[in-house]
DNA sequence: ACGCCAAGGGCCAGAACGTCTCTTAAATCA
DNA sequence: TGATTTAAGAGACGTTCTGGCCCTTGGCGT
C-alpha cells in the first residue's frame, strides 16, 4: 500500500504541478486532444482549481510552455565565428521541440489571436539570438543597417515552418541551407 | 414560406453541397469551433453521412479547403516588373483563404506526413510563381543561380507564418517588407 | 417495375465543458 | 495556541458534441 498521505498543496507548488502535468499532455496527445479534465487527473487536483487560475485552454496550455521553455534554456557559446553560432543556434531551436510540439505553436494560435497574445511575444522569444548578433556586431561579421526585426525572425520562421510543414526534424543540411543561402547573404556585408 | 422540396441529393451534388457547408462553417466560426453538428445542420444532412466521407474533422476542413483552393486559382498578370508582380501575388496567395484557417494547414500536413505527402509538393504550388518567375527571367530581373527551391519557397513561407501567427490578414507593408528586404535582395542579380 | 443502396432523421452512451456547492486542510493572525 | 480566513479538492449539474447505431424512404440501375 502506497503512502497515501492526504497532503494538500497551494501556491507555487501546486502550480508547478498543474503545469508539469499540463505539459505532459501536450506532449502525450499534442493540443486539440489538451483538456482540462486531463490535466487535472494528471496533476492529483480538480478542474475548479485549474478555473481558478487560467480561465482557457490557450492559457494554461500557453503557461505551460512557457514553464518548459524556461526549464530548457538554449545556450550558445562563443564559437568564434557567426555562421557556426547561427547553425548551432537553429538545431538546438528545433531540437528543444519535437515536430509534433511545434505544431502545437499553430493549432494555437487561434486561441491566442482570441485573448490578445500570440507567439510573437518576447515571452516565447528567449533563445539567446541577442548575445549571437551582438558578438557578430562585435567582430564584424554582420552589417548592423540589415538587421531588421524581420530579417532577424527570418531564419527562425524558416526552420519552424519546415519542421512543422514535413513533421520531420529538420536536417543539418537544411540549417546549413537556411543560413548560408538566405541569412547569411541578407546580413552579411556585402564585399 | 421557402421552397421546400424534399429533393434527396446524392454523390458529387451532395459532396459539394456538404463541402462548401464545411467552408461556411470554417469562415463563419473558424476551425476551433468547427463541428460535425454544424456543417450537417448548414448543409441539411445527418451527420452520418459526413462520418461515412471523412473519418475525421481534420480531413472533411481540407477537404473543403482544398475544394477552395480549386474553384479560387490565382491569377497574376504581367505587369511589367518583378518586384509589383510579386506583391501582386503575395497579397492574392494570403487573400485566399482567411487567417484562422491558414494554421489548418498545419493540422493538415500532419495527417499529409502519415500518407508521405506534403504541401512542399508541387501540386499545392498551383499559384503563379512559375509564371512570374519566367517573365523575371526574361527581363533579367533575377539571377537564375540564385533561383533555389528554398530560395523560392521564402517569400511564401514567410507570408503564411506571418498570417498563421498573428491570426490577422497580413498587410501590405508587411508585403513589401518581405519583398524588399528579404526576397529581392536575395535573387536580384547583384550590380 | 422492382430491388438495392444510401440519404437523412433520430436515438444512444460517453466525454468534456463550465459552473456550482460543500468539506476540510493549510495559512494567517490575534 | 487557538480562532479565523483562504482555497484545495471532491463531486454534482445541465449542456454540447462525439461516434456510433438504428430505421425509413427516396432515387438510381438493371
Amino acid at each position: 500500500m502506497t503512502e497515501t498521505v492526504v497532503k494538500r498543496r497551494r501556491g507555487a507548488a501546486l502550480e508547478d504541478a498543474i503545469l508539469d502535468a499540463a505539459w505532459s499532455e501536450l506532449e502525450a496527445r499534442g493540443y486539440s486532444d489538451f483538456t482540462f479534465q486531463a490535466v487535472a487527473d494528471r496533476a492529483g487536483t480538480s478542474r475548479a482549481v485549474l478555473y481558478r487560475r487560467w480561465p482557457t485552454k490557450a492559457s494554461i496550455a500557453s503557461a505551460a510552455i512557457v514553464r518548459h521553455l524556461k526549464l530548457n534554456p538554449i545556450k550558445v557559446p562563443d564559437l568564434g565565428n557567426f555562421r557556426d553560432e547561427m547553425c548551432l543556434l537553429l538545431r538546438r531551436f528545433a531540437d528543444r521541440a519535437p515536430p509534433r510540439l511545434l505544431g502545437l505553436i499553430f493549432e494555437m494560435s487561434q486561441d491566442m489571436a482570441a485573448e490578445g497574445t500570440s507567439f510573437m511575444d518576447d515571452r516565447f522569444q528567449d533563445f539567446p539570438m541577442k548575445d549571437v548578433l551582438e558578438r557578430a556586431l562585435s567582430r564584424g561579421d554582420v552589417d548592423k543597417d540589415r538587421l531588421t526585426p524581420r530579417v532577424v525572425r527570418l531564419p527562425f520562421s524558416l526552420v519552424m515552418h519546415e519542421v512543422v510543414i514535413t513533421v520531420k526534424q529538420i536536417s543539418d543540411m537544411a540549417i546549413a541551407e537556411i543560413v548560408d543561402q538566405t541569412f547569411l547573404p541578407l546580413v552579411t556585408t556585402p564585399r
